[in-house]
DNA sequence: TTCTATTCTGCAAGCGCTTACATACAGTCA
DNA sequence: TGACTGTATGTAAGCGCTTGCAGAATAGAA
């Protein structure tokens, strides 16, 4: 440092806010107040005389002023950034989720401090991690399955917690009913006729043993059951959630000594690998097999696949709304639940007679 | 809070690391030394002799000590954050970047903070945002356009700068060579006897006016050029760098008088759009119409979208490596190309007889 | 032995804020 | 008028670290 050489008249580089930033001394100086009236007015605390506020105001604006977060972090505790924690960042689903949160936050003026989940980090994070702990006020898990155990630590921590892709009951968290979903798909496909039907779901890249392929699985099979049909062993297969996966899987059942006449895969990623499948068998969706993905991923209307559509994007605005209420000490722990709709495209039709 | 049942005898709450964190007081103690010499043998300065720094680490380590960084950073004026800015949070170029930083990020435990480029924040950063620089110690633009005024702005402020998507020299950049990707696409359907070929780019979403769709064109029309060949103005149509950009662009090419036989588009995004409106006209690709993208898109390859591939997730990697190097020091100004290639599948097709 | 380099460690002054506490100054009310 | 109450501001003590400077210890050279 070393901007003492000129005032405040002329006062060049306080200015252009380059360099010699001004603090908060330099702002109470210009203003005629201490520096803690400058903090109050500036976070419009309450007892600070409206003519006072201006001044203050006006001062902190000529000077473009602009509080130094670290110190003011290390003063209050409080860092007006929250983490947010996904195993995968690259998946459609998660960017999608980041887009939503940080258009909220944007206008709350919080920041958004992202990270990778991989196990490691997820344990620490259960744990209370310190170095992640101190740069935030709060955490948002996508994607990160932590069951009601995990979930329990969470709100041990003292931190908000907001987790997207789960129902729990220990913190605050959104999702979609995977079984509603599930059933939803199943019987869009009976209604049509089908009943040899097929189900490709996984559970890599979502950590461990993710909640989600299960419960939808369970939702399915439930459904059929409903319907007086059953899921055979091998019209169940894992498809990585991944459009490889998906299209493997696809070879897979259609090489079955009594293939599926439809197939629900429990994403549209691993949908896009089933088209390419029938693609590659000289096959066509709707017609010699019916195809029903689900998340209405962007590329799915183009390729009409038929979806089960949950609105991403607005989980994530929820899910930083929910934030920014428990940041404000509102909010009880709630479960908040995310609807579903389908999509009905080009790719599911009745079965071949 | 409130877990202060057990503990392993002594020191209860400090050992566990939830509450009563520990400081580096408290390690200096344990250690029987300053916090002076604390701070030294944590972050390996020299002159701590190496008795005194086992010792130190060794009574971090049982604290579960972990420095506080706001202190630090207010203390040292360092973050061990970068920024990233990005137009578009949600595109899967975004998303596929910052995979890349933050895998490289990870390790080098430095952290991400995010933010949207509007044009506000741009125009902001560029002035040097007092708010954002203070709270990072570099900053990462991917695809907010800069051009070479805005790079020697950024170049003033004394933050490391890495600007992906532009080829600048003020300051360090990361680009594809557009116009010799435009040219690889031109060549590719000349080599295959087309003569009356299409273009769709857009700018809408990459800021205000973009380099990248204009440099690709003038290297479209170029190569065209070099052929003999003319790219009338009713074969350019703007796409918008969206699937449904891209199928209206088609449909809107088709319906020409003399429409094209081949269509490069931008991106992939846009060649979805395109396959889709080639379905809709009953038209198949690569034998009636050849379509060829950019970008190589995870779905592409599923959909036999003939394209150019650009290492997204590369370039993320080394935007990364590349701040790190300015901010340990080394690293001058300099721009990196990255390579493309042709990845051909099945769009692309000789023009019909 | 004495003197200079070299290595190691501690002291203490901040970094720029927030906030408990104290003070001051109107009004109100009895 | 005095005792309150409510409002507005200031004082100053940190928050938990880093780092310039100085002093101590050790080693090597004279």
């Amino acid at each position: 440092m070393g901007n003492d050489i000129d005032g405040n008249s002329g006062s060049i580089e306080i200015e252009n806010g380059t360099l010699g930033r001004a603090t908060i001394d330099d702002v109470a100086r210009a203003a005629g107040v201490s520096t803690a009236t400058v903090s109050r007015a500036l976070r419009n605390h309450a007892y600070v005389a409206e003519s006072t506020r201006r001044r203050v105001l006006q001062a902190a604006e000529q000077l473009s002023y602009v509080v130094n977060s670290n110190a003011a972090a290390l003063a209050s505790g409080q860092t007006r950034t929250v983490g947010l924690l996904a195993p995968l960042l690259t998946s459609w689903y998660t960017s999608e989720v980041v887009a939503g949160v940080e258009e909220v936050f944007a206008q709350a003026r919080y920041d958004l401090l992202i990270g990778t989940a991989n196990p490691l980090a997820r344990e620490r994070i259960f744990r209370g991690d310190a170095r992640f702990q101190q740069r935030i006020d709060g955490v948002i898990l996508v994607d990160v399955f932590c069951s009601e155990e995990g979930a329990s630590q969470l709100a041990a921590l003292d931190t908000p917690v907001v987790v997207l892709g789960e129902r729990l009951s220990a913190v605050t968290s959104i999702s979609v009913d995977n079984k509603r979903g599930a059933r939803m798909a199943a019987k869009h496909l009976i209604g049509l006729g089908h009943r040899r039907i097929g189900l490709v779901g996984g559970h890599a890249h979502l950590d461990v043993v993710h909640n989600v392929p299960s419960e939808r699985a369970a939702g399915f099979k439930s459904a059929l059951a409903a319907a007086g049909l059953n899921l055979p062993g091998q019209l169940v297969v894992d498809g990585d959630f991944t459009i490889e996966g998906g299209r493997q899987a696809i070879h897979t059942l259609l090489s079955r000594a009594r293939p599926p006449t439809a197939v629900w895969l429990m994403s549209d990623e691993m949908g896009f690998g089933a088209l390419q499948a029938l693609r590659e068998l000289n096959l066509v969706a709707g017609r010699d097999v019916s195809i029903i993905g689900f998340d209405d991923h962007p590329a799915s209307d183009a390729f009409g696949l038929t979806t089960i559509r949950q609105p991403v994007r607005d989980s994530g605005r929820l899910g930083a709304r929910l934030m920014l209420d428990q940041l404000e000490g509102f909010g009880g722990v709630m479960h908040h639940p995310i609807e579903l709709t389908l999509v009905d495209r080009l790719t599911c039709g009745p079965p071949p007679a």
